[in-house]
DNA sequence: TGTAATGATACGTACAGACTATCAATCAAC
DNA sequence: GTTGATTGATAGTCTGTACGTATCATTACA
């Protein structure tokens, strides 16, 4: 059986008339005749009362009536989906980001959603070193994450970039001050960081960032993600430096300062396969491009 | 695009190897190559990723994917279905029945509907008159009817004789004796009796019944079906002579009495239209046959 | 560097589906 | 009854295309 024997069969049994029907498919009656004939043959089953004046439905035609139009509807759609897969206009895409849903990320991804809304975005939170991972192996299409990145496998580039910022418990001494702070002061508190293996990057400028103003940090605790790392400061376990982009969100529980005399900042990546990368994939690079700041040069 | 194409994108997608799907679908490697590259072209998607060493989906390619197996799928259960409706293991059959349900239909319907599970029996309660005229343009297939019946159209045998009996309403005088009453004892009460137009063969039954007993019944109150006349009768509005099919279910408010020499019996019968009858309603017909009684000599 | 594996390409062929012509059956008009 | 129009089926021919064989280009691996 083949997709013609249904077509000719739809046309006939919207018809009831073979020649008319043979009209509307460009062929000539005889064939027309010929394929139905096949294709009751094939199923089994008459199809058709005809009588030399007149055409009618059998039960089993009709049956196969409303099963062949679905089906041809059901073709349609999948082909049509599939083309809007390729050309992007459609499909899925996992989306990887570190820690909080930056307001910059945020505005990137509701500005493609909204002129892509047969895309369905799908977030996964995971640390820089696995979004390098994710990519390489598919698992995600695009990352917004910290340095290093994997520039062999990956394509890149710079987003935003977000200035540290201290993390105190709103009761710890220095938090009563509003002023930058001097890191010399945080001399002896406990920190909580990021293990160092899920954010080279980002774990390795603080400890510069420390060691250039004369203190060596005391990592109490190690916490995987931006958002566990607060809620431990929160708790009063210790202190921490974070970007300005996870201080978005303020909690009463905890107090940011400044840093004083310190311009460092995070820079937040945005990074894809550039193998193959999914035509949605790559229509969501071209988009987020148009939100580089400073891009009029 | 064909069904053709379809079939080789299942199977090149489940190998993922063109050589061994190829070989597969009993066809050489070249032919398969062209007609993927057909469908991709009409498509007018990418579906692989091809190195001359590995072959993949792309996403397009996994979304057809699973919507061509589930189209395969569809159409492979639409084929059977309509082979069964075809040879009357499946489909639908529209009974209809005069009045009452009886103990006889019943049984039919129960053993054919055993033997049928596919088959779905939707029941019409109608009057004789009108399951003529429904079987005579196809709203029924099956009727349980009384006389008369179109011979010209309808193909038709007896199924069962029930005997008239009395209904009267508990409440009646003549409610009290459960010995065979006389029918003369009937006159001038207010009788309730379908119209004649709706159960030419019933009426005239009970009329030359009543005739031959001496007495013209005083139709008082018309009503359609033998459940509506049962009701009546329940009230108190009149009396009624009906089939002892009608009289199986007994009610507390109606009390039944034989007549007196009288054998006379309604006829119940089972019709069909005789041109073109479905497969389905064939089918029905010849199980019912082992239900007529006395078949042997 | 040579060899095996794999999908793409080139080209000839056979068959299936399409066309034209015609037939058979039915219905309607007179 | 007879004739003409309508309609689906059949017969015979032709053509497009799906398939097969042979071969190539590329890649991976020994």
């Amino acid at each position: 059986m083949e997709l013609r024997h249904l077509r000719y069969f739809i046309a006939v049994a919207e018809h009831l008339h073979f020649g008319r029907a043979a009209k509307e498919l460009n062929i000539s009656q005889p064939p027309l005749s010929q394929q139905i004939a096949q294709l009751e043959e094939e199923i089994g089953a008459q199809l058709f009362y005809r009588t030399n004046r007149s055409v009618r439905l059998t039960p089993a035609g009709e049956h196969l009536f409303r099963e062949a139009k679905a089906i041809m509807g059901n073709l349609e759609r999948a082909t049509t989906q599939t083309r809007k897969i390729h050309t992007g206009e459609a499909g899925k895409l996992a989306v990887g980001y570190t820690g909080m849903l930056s307001s910059g990320i945020i505005r990137i991804l509701r500005s493609f959603k909204d002129k892509h809304s047969d895309v369905e975005l799908i977030l996964h939170r995971m640390s820089s070193a696995m979004q390098n991972e994710a990519l390489a192996e598919r698992r995600i299409d695009i990352g917004f994450l910290c340095p290093p990145i994997d520039g062999e496998t990956l394509g890149f580039f710079h987003l935003y970039d977000y200035p540290f910022v201290v993390a105190l418990p709103s009761s710890h001494p220095l938090a009563a001050d509003t002023s930058p702070i001097r890191l010399s002061e945080l001399k002896g508190e406990p920190f909580i960081m990021p293990p160092r293996g899920e954010e080279a990057g980002y774990f390795d400028q603080i400890i510069a960032l420390c060691n250039r103003a004369g203190i060596s940090p005391d990592i109490r605790q190690e916490a995987e993600g931006v958002t566990t790392i607060l809620s431990l400061v929160a708790a009063g376990i210790g202190i921490s430096i974070v970007s300005t982009a996870a201080a978005e969100t303020q909690r009463e529980e905890i107090f940011y300062r400044e840093i004083k005399g310190a311009d460092d900042a995070i820079g937040l990546y945005l990074a894809w396969n550039r193998q193959d990368a999914s035509p949605l994939a790559e229509r969501f690079v071209q988009a987020a491009k148009v939100f580089i700041p400073n891009q009029d040069k």
